[in-house]
RNA sequence: GGUGGGGUUCCCGAGUGGCCAAAGGGAACAGACUGUAAAUCUGUCGUCUUACGACUUCGGUGGUUCAAAUCCACCCCCCACCA
């Protein structure tokens, strides 16, 4: 049996990656199934469907889609429980014959299921706690100079300054006896290897987006859209359910910004205008980060991506071309 | 009309004679990124292509002083309260 190519859809947040995907899925009906996997970090929340842009019913019903809002707020999700989930869905495809489309926006999170990631076990949560406590205590330059005795190689890559990767590296080596460092190597061989290729799937990188001046707009008219949709009611019942802003679901762009405003510390305008901002300032960062980290091929974003006028065959010939040959 | 408070670099905001191109934060720009990644962190951020340098800024105009964002005078705006 032939191995069916993974096509992958990133790009800065807002630039219409979903609609892109299901363009290209409707325009490869013909050839072959195929099922859009999320590749977002905060699309898995299943209480904010609407301000994580996750896609409606409408977009469900046209192909298969899968770690879409699964998980609860208090829950949390990283890298690697991702690729982990990502991996599995694969082959699910695979077995059933049906061309993956990865979708989503999480740099790390694409990089980690394509290129693979550390095998590092997970670190218990008291150890975490403890690195945590004493990060508070002590401050970060003083557990960067001791993370410089215990694995200089690592420390020398991040700055004193950045308490999140100090206490991991912290976490890792106490939780399991060996550095950062060490665990990085058991792997990179394997990442070299899999830069192009999955698995022995070819891996098509398609990037969705507009330069950051141009995206703006899409991404303000998002924001009126999602308020349209009933965000706040939705932020209000996710309080309500959870009320603590500090559980990991609550940590996405806009979910932040509307808690505040539900908790009366922040006027509607300035709501409004932080959400946006963060999320242009996060925009940015990924196509900081795509620019960096991967070879993409850039398309513009499909700005009349209504349902039924999947038109990606026509607007890009050779690359659908492409997928569409590699899909048969 | 009276009294009090205030006008600082894109925004907020510290600064009350020299150590001030002016704290801090935000924004912006550039960047990093292997399990929190919609996270976390770095650099730049008045102008002069680089600066040990030069030049122009702190409502306006004059003045005091070796030296003013900081002191004085007048003026223009804003806010609060009283009328």
């Amino acid at each position: 049996m032939k191995k069916l190519p993974v096509i992958c859809i990133a790009g800065p947040t807002g630039a219409g990656k979903s609609a892109l995907a299901l363009e290209l899925a409707e325009a490869l009906a013909a050839e072959c199934p195929v099922c859009v996997i999320n590749a977002d970090s905060r699309q898995v929340y299943k209480d904010f469907p609407i301000i994580t842009a996750q896609p409606g019913p409408d977009e469900l019903a046209r192909c298969p889609h899968r770690l879409y809002g699964f998980l609860a707020i208090e829950e949390k999700i990283t890298a690697g429980a991702y690729a982990r989930l990502a991996e599995a869905e694969l082959a699910h495809c695979a077995e059933q014959g049906r061309l993956p489309i990865l979708v989503g926006g999480t740099g790390l999170y694409l990089k980690s299921l394509l290129g693979g990631i550390a095998p590092i076990p997970q670190i218990a949560p008291e150890v975490c706690r403890y690195w945590q406590d004493r990060c508070d205590a002590e401050a970060s330059p003083a557990l960067h100079r001791l993370l410089t005795e215990q694995d200089p190689a690592y420390a020398a890559k991040i700055h004193p300054n950045d308490r999140q990767r100090i206490t991991r590296a912290l976490e890792v080596l106490s939780g399991t006896g060996h550095t950062l460092s060490w665990w990085h190597a058991q792997q990179a061989e394997g990442a070299k290897l899999a830069q192009n290729a999955h698995n022995g799937h070819a891996v098509i990188k398609i990037g969705v987006g507009l330069p950051l001046n141009e995206l703006e707009t899409l991404l303000s008219t998002r924001i009126d859209k999602m308020l349209r949709a009933g965000a706040i009611a939705e932020a209000e019942a996710a309080r309500a359910l959870c009320p603590r802003p500090e559980a990991p679901g609550w940590s996405g762009i806009g979910c932040a910004e509307l808690y505040q405003y539900l908790e009366g510390r922040a006027n509607f305008a300035e709501c409004r205008e932080l959400w946006f901002r963060n999320t242009r300032a996060y925009a940015k960062r990924q196509l900081t980060w795509f620019k960096g980290q991967e070879k993409l091929e850039w398309v513009q974003p499909p700005l009349a991506s209504l349902p039924g006028q999947g038109n990606f065959k026509d607007k890009y010939p050779e690359l659908f071309h492409r997928v569409a040959s590699a899909a048969r």
